[in-house]
DNA sequence: TACAATGTTTTAAG
DNA sequence: CCTTAAAACATTGT
């Protein structure tokens, strides 16, 4: 389920733990979540460590762990797949079904779940600095007008949503936010990347992620944190303004809140992809 | 029953 | 080399 807003969402759940000691870990090593990773790895990395801090990059997250049995501090990433989220709950509850690993402090159960199991684990070594290496982000100060114009000249042939999900260039970005941006814009999501202003590609993008963060992030934590079994989609009914394309994509027959007209639905960049033919042209 | 689901990777094909 | 399409992954809900 996870696009940028609600991966940052995921980390701030995991953020009560700050500066408490892991004390064990559970979890069925016979998922396909330790394709990269084994839980047997996971569990002598942190066991005994303390999570120090954590942070996002478009949909990753890493997680920062110091000491533990190994004397060395370890660096977790997570990535939530489709149908992944974090959860914490306190230590007197049970495991709930998919969960495939569960780190415990003395007073906190911190779990991974993901019943389709395409999210993923990666532990690096501490000082892993995430950063370098990995794309610009949207919201980044890098994401400049230049470096704008240089994404559109390798990838100037490309249809727009292509480009809008192809996290090398655009992370974070998922399947709903590529739609909104593309409706904002104005434009059919399979128009080439090369027939638009960059200065409006990139203007449209930050504030799509912006507006992401500010309405689905900060505008959810708390409930989102107390919620238990938190379903994915939940957060879509009630967060951003109805004026946003996001509120209607889902429902079949849903209309565009610009014009009213019902939206039209597809598969464009491989993906369900939904659009106004109205507002949105193809040129 | 059949299909689609907020994602990515691999493989195949042009 | 490039680009695109399709399949694969595993589970649930409509």
């Amino acid at each position: 389920m996870p696009e940028l807003a609600e991966v940052e969402l995921s980390r701030r759940v995991w953020t009560i733990a700050e500066g408490l000691t892991l004390r064990g870990m559970s979890g069925n090593a016979l998922t396909r979540i330790y394709r990269d990773c084994s839980l047997a790895t996971l569990k002598r990395g942190l066991r005994g460590a303390v999570l120090v801090g954590s942070r996002t990059h478009g949909k990753r997250m890493f997680f920062e762990f110091k000491g533990g049995i190994t004397g060395k501090g370890r660096c977790l990433e997570l990535h939530l797949g489709m149908t992944g989220r974090l959860t914490r709950s306190r230590t007197s509850s049970r495991a709930h079904k998919h969960d495939h690993f569960v780190l415990k402090t003395r007073e906190w159960n911190l779990a991974f779940n993901d019943y389709r199991q395409f999210g993923r684990l990666f532990l690096h070594a501490e000082g892993f600095n995430p950063v370098v290496g990995l794309p610009m982000e949207v919201l980044s100060k890098g994401f400049s007008l230049a470096h704008m114009k240089a994404i559109q000249e390798r990838r100037s042939k490309r249809a727009l949503k292509a480009v809008l999900l192809d996290q090398a260039f655009f992370p974070g970005v998922g399947n709903w936010m590529a739609d909104e941006i593309c409706w904002r814009l104005g434009y059919h999501p399979a128009v080439p990347l090369g027939q638009f202003e960059a200065a409006s590609v990139r203007r449209v993008s930050r504030m799509v992620c912006r507006g992401a963060m500010k309405h689905i992030a900060d505008g959810n934590t708390e409930q989102y944190q107390e919620e238990v079994g938190f379903s994915p989609g939940n957060y879509v009914k009630r967060t951003p303004p109805a004026d946003w394309l996001f509120r209607h994509r889902w429902k079949a027959g849903g209309a565009c809140p610009k014009c009213s007209r019902v939206l039209d639905r597809g598969v464009v960049a491989t993906r369900t992809t939904a659009w106004c033919s109205s507002c949105q042209v193809s040129r």
